[in-house]
RNA sequence: GUGACUGUAGCUCAGUUGGUAGAGCCCCGGAUUGUGAUUCCGGUGGUCGUGGGUUCGAGCCCCAUCAGUCACCCCA
């Protein structure tokens, strides 16, 4: 087949190969531990939503839905659209299974989510979010608590350097007050914007906080501050949650350019942003969405959440060198045997050894003694089992420690029937 | 959607003013007929991203296109 034919991945997603799959699966686990011991628990959603769902919570003049969204119609008609975050399908399965009337929820999810974007360092058009979701309290403390947690996380990832912003939007009133106010302010300096943040004063006057244009900072140095425009209740709350992050030890910066890039959002929003990582630093982000379950149809209930982008977060252990990263994949043992007679002996030994939970690789295939030994060295693994036809004649087993630091052992023969014991004790000891 | 840079072996890369493609690593084999990481020797492996064009002749020059990387934008 030509190169031409060749079918490669899609722009923007790829594979995920064997040496880095299992720092995601620990990573993930990790992140699982850390919900579960805060009582949250896992909601698995279907990637494929209705188009409407997404348009609706996330709003209609966002970027994402304008022109990211993964949308075509089904066969049946209907439009459909590949998710391109977590929390509006959170926020219809809970509606649509009851799990907000009378009751509190703390929820949790990871998957992929799908934005057609230009890929770049740390975004992707397939890209894995983990994140939660609390739903029936209105108050900082559940605020409090899911910062405390996701800190947990990055305290046990190792990740140094990844830092906590946070601000009020306030609620839509302020909101939109604010809006007009800042609108004011910078239709009168129209000169010194650029092109994105003329666009933006039609369509989202507020992303025009975080442009990168140093003009536009300079700009916004004297624009009206959204902290002036929050209501009692808002303004409250917000020094409320300082106080108990101030309580928790968990340092922060107050950003009042911080605005999200989702329609949804009210009050509290956070973003946690690591110091080296080029543009797109933001590895984790959220707020609260008071207003979301009732939009899409439920009883009024507060939301409050986060998501994580873990190919940023993986990526940024691997720049980092987490100790996460240095996690030892090598097997325990690995079985040479020469001859189906030898074979078979080494199948049950591998049997026994796996069902008793050491990590036994069984060269499989043709192979000389030579061969075998080269590809035992390569695994890594810790100690050699080999069965020749001679070993294979009298039940017996080699076993060899392969680790440089280990040779002070010389290789010793035992029944075969010992093989778990002597495994388990040479690991012990070594 | 925009811009810059880059596409040569599985990987990392050389490739002279345009003259028919190389190294290291990896993999396989041998030196050592049942004992690995070193050493030595040998071997497999390429439509030079793709499609056009210029030329007697293109990996190299031109155009287009696709992909990668980074940045804008966007956002996790």
């Amino acid at each position: 087949m030509s190169k031409s034919e060749q079918i490669k991945a899609i722009k923007g997603m790829k594979d995920i190969l064997p040496e880095d799959s299992a720092l995601w699966l620990d990573v993930e686990a990790l992140c699982a531990r850390v919900l579960d011991l805060h009582g949250y628990r896992q909601i698995r959603t279907p990637i494929l939503e209705r188009t409407h769902l997404f348009s609706r919570s996330i709003g209609d003049e966002t970027d994402i839905v304008a022109k990211e969204m993964y949308t075509f119609e089904d066969r049946d008609g209907k439009s459909l659209t590949l998710r391109p975050e977590g929390t509006a399908s959170c926020v219809r399965a809970g509606i649509e299974n009851g799990l907000f009337y009378n009751q509190l929820q703390r929820l949790w999810y990871v998957g992929p989510m799908f934005r057609h974007e230009n890929p770049q360092k740390g975004r992707y058009r397939q890209f894995s979010q983990i994140g939660a979701e609390a739903y029936g309290w209105m108050s900082p403390d559940i605020e409090a608590e899911m910062l405390s947690m996701v800190q947990q996380m990055f305290i046990e990832l190792g990740l140094e350097k990844t830092h906590l912003q946070i601000n009020s939007l306030g609620d839509q009133a302020a909101r939109a007050k604010y809006r007009e106010a800042l609108v004011d302010y910078l239709s009168e300096h129209r000169e010194q914007l650029d092109n994105d943040s003329l666009r933006r004063l039609e369509t989202n006057p507020l992303r025009i906080l975080d442009s990168k244009n140093e003009s536009v900072q300079a700009v916004l140095v004297n624009a009206p501050d959204i902290a002036d425009y929050l209501s009692e209740q808002s303004t409250a709350d917000f020094a409320q949650l300082q106080e108990y992050l101030q309580g928790l030890g968990i340092e922060y910066q107050l950003n009042s350019r911080l605005v999200r890039g989702l329609d949804y959002y009210n009050d509290t929003v956070f973003e946690w942003v690591n110091e080296d990582f080029g543009a797109q630093s933001t590895v984790c982000a959220g707020g609260r969405y008071d207003g979301m379950v009732a939009q899409l149809g439920g009883a009024a209930t507060p939301g409050f959440g986060f998501a994580m982008g873990l190919d940023r977060l993986i990526q940024i252990l691997l720049e980092q060198q987490a100790p996460i990263t240095q996690a030892n994949m090598h097997p325990d043992v690995f079985i040479i045997s020469i001859g189906t007679a030898a074979r078979q002996q080494a199948l049950v030994m591998q049997q026994q050894l796996t069902r008793a939970g050491k990590k036994a690789v069984l060269h499989c295939g043709a192979g000389s003694m030579k061969n075998q030994f080269k590809k035992a060295d390569k695994s890594g693994a810790r100690l050699a089992l080999i069965v020749g036809e001679e070993e294979a004649a009298s039940k017996t087993v080699g076993v060899k420690p392969l680790i440089a630091s280990d040779k002070a052992i010389e290789q010793q023969n035992i029944v075969q029937n010992d093989v778990l014991n002597a495994v388990t004790n040479l690991l012990e000891s070594l």
